[in-house]
DNA sequence: GATGAATGAGCTTTCATTCAT
DNA sequence: AATGAATGAAAGCTCATTCAT
């Protein structure tokens, strides 16, 4: 019986469309592709996303908000920045082991098909929440005292190119051991490169 | 009269795809928007490639050509470790403010857009002589007792994800300063990662 | 709390889509809009009209009916010929102001998009109230040596075709004055080519 | 052997298009209609014309401007008022039996489909070469003391209502003669309404 | 009567690729 | 080598109509 609601059925297409863009990219998804997977007609998916790019839009903001909620828990958390970054490290892997899709839509949709955004997500707008997280960690790490006063950006792109990185290539299976492994030694090559220097 | 040669017509070709593709991402950009831009016809773009992915998987090769030379030269260098970092970094910095299409072609397409390069690219077949360099300058550094002797994709992943990251923003146009205000500060936070530990 | 019977739904249906058919056109008209501006839903909408189809013949029979009713009352009246045609001009000009949809309706719709309305409508079938009370004030016109006595459809190309054409000027906005300010010289211009010849 | 020439193809799709949307109506026909009536490919009909509004826009201005030499020539013949308002009349019905098309197309199409002309046909703008001439005539007529001086809008609707009233009916087979047979009496009727009063 | 989610055929348009010249 | 008209499959999207509730 259980009828299925209006928010499953959406819930359902982000699903869907977030293995299917992730796996094979945006252009290569078509909206047959994700309507099938939903097991929904074409027609019917219009009902729900009035366009592809406004679903593609929609995803990046869903990664973001739940990007961010996780960073502000850790954020919030008594403990040291070194610690907080192995916490940010490893929630990272995490997500990119257990939700892969979402890591990789980041990687693969997002930041390389930039026509598909346009300037509704011009600048960060669309991953503000998670972005806003990142430079409250670093602030406050500078401000304890902890991490080396530099551009935020700098640092920025630093943890996040590196984290990236990481994914990118385990996601092309060339790393030898599960992410995992790789955890403590990374978050040590990021605190090194950002710790207050004397 | 001096009469276009083949291996000119070929250049031009790839001259174009590259910004191109670069530019508006692989499946935006079609067969006629290239050949317009050479100044040749659909038809006779196919006397030189014969299709569309057979180009890209030529430009990936082109550019980790190039990158790799530019790497060797460094590697040759008779200077420390850390100077090699950051000769590393200006060469890559420095590509990517004259030749953009070459860093964005890397990461916006190759990296994002793997069902088109397929199987022939699997692994790092087709930046292998690009990645060959970095892992001799890895190798080299940790013989000569200057850096931290770990997992290579560790410490790959940390160079090139960080300076990946730091393009990115750039040509999001985040970041507030030109990319060059940037070496001395990434150079440094690389080398504090990756060098010996006592 | 006054209830909304069966007779006004059909009535709020009959007005909204009049409205609509008559600015947008027969097929850029959807249900949806339909049922949206009557504030209905549109599974509701099939319980009053069976199809769009259906709707659109309903329609021109309510405004020929309309039509008609107001020649006919024209056609009563113990007035002579010229002031007949005055009255005529003078009331499809009131109408063309007070309710355009109702003559657009005609000139835009039925006119123009005859596979809609079909054999249902085949000759004058859907519009015969209207052009009955035109024949018959034809007819009297003759017959009271009035009017020139020639093939009837000759004159009541001159008079619709008249009339529908300075609509339409007026409803692209070319006229520079409002349709009023034409009644005397049209009324006179009609009279003049149909009146009794010596 | 005779290669098609691109001129031709475009005239084919032109005549084609034409006895389509003047038969079936602009949304009614698609583009691969016009294509197998043609004789081509769908994707090749997009190298001829880029869209099906742009089609249309194409195919009244070629219209207006066969109207419009026709008309010049009537207007450049040395004879009087009542006599070119005959030839006029007469051409008309010529080419609404001749090629039924090209007036079906203007009444049933362009004026009453204004939405795919849009702002690129305001006011006259696709019609002009036509309408020119038709305003020629009139100004003509006057100077020379034929024709009553009226607002030019009051006469031009009076003669193309008229027409095109006739044609509509001719089309809709309600006409008990051919269409030439109405020619004397039209064009009488029209003259009186536009000669010159004492 | 009333709702609106669901269907699916069909539309316009695009584009990699071919091939006669 | 060079041309560019031609192909046709496939994409995104729409909408009249139905039907379970």
């Amino acid at each position: 019986m259980a009828k299925i609601t209006k928010e499953e059925r959406k819930n359902g297409i982000i699903s869907a469309a977030l293995a299917l863009f992730s796996q094979q990219g945006f252009y290569v998804t078509t909206i047959p592709d994700i309507a099938q997977k939903v097991g929904m007609s074409v027609g019917n998916f219009y009902n729900y996303f009035s366009s592809k790019e406004i679903l593609a839009k929609e995803l990046i903001l869903y990664i973001s908000d739940y990007l961010g909620k996780n960073l502000r828990e850790i954020n919030m958390k008594e403990i040291t920045t070194e610690e907080k970054i192995q916490e940010i490290v490893s929630m990272y892997f995490k997500m990119a082991s257990d939700k892969p899709e979402m890591i990789e839509y980041f990687l693969r949709v997002y930041l390389s098909n930039r026509e598909v955004f346009g300037s509704d997500c011009a600048g960060m707008i669309c991953v503000s929440s998670f972005v806003t997280e990142m430079m409250i960690f670093f602030e406050e790490g500078v401000a304890k005292g902890d991490l080396h006063n530099q551009d935020f950006f700098s640092a920025f792109g630093l943890f996040m190119g590196y984290l990236g990185g990481m994914v990118f290539l385990f996601g092309e299976a060339l790393l030898p051991e599960p992410l995992k492994e790789y955890e403590e030694s990374i978050s040590l090559n990021i605190y090194n490169a950002l710790k207050h220097r004397d």
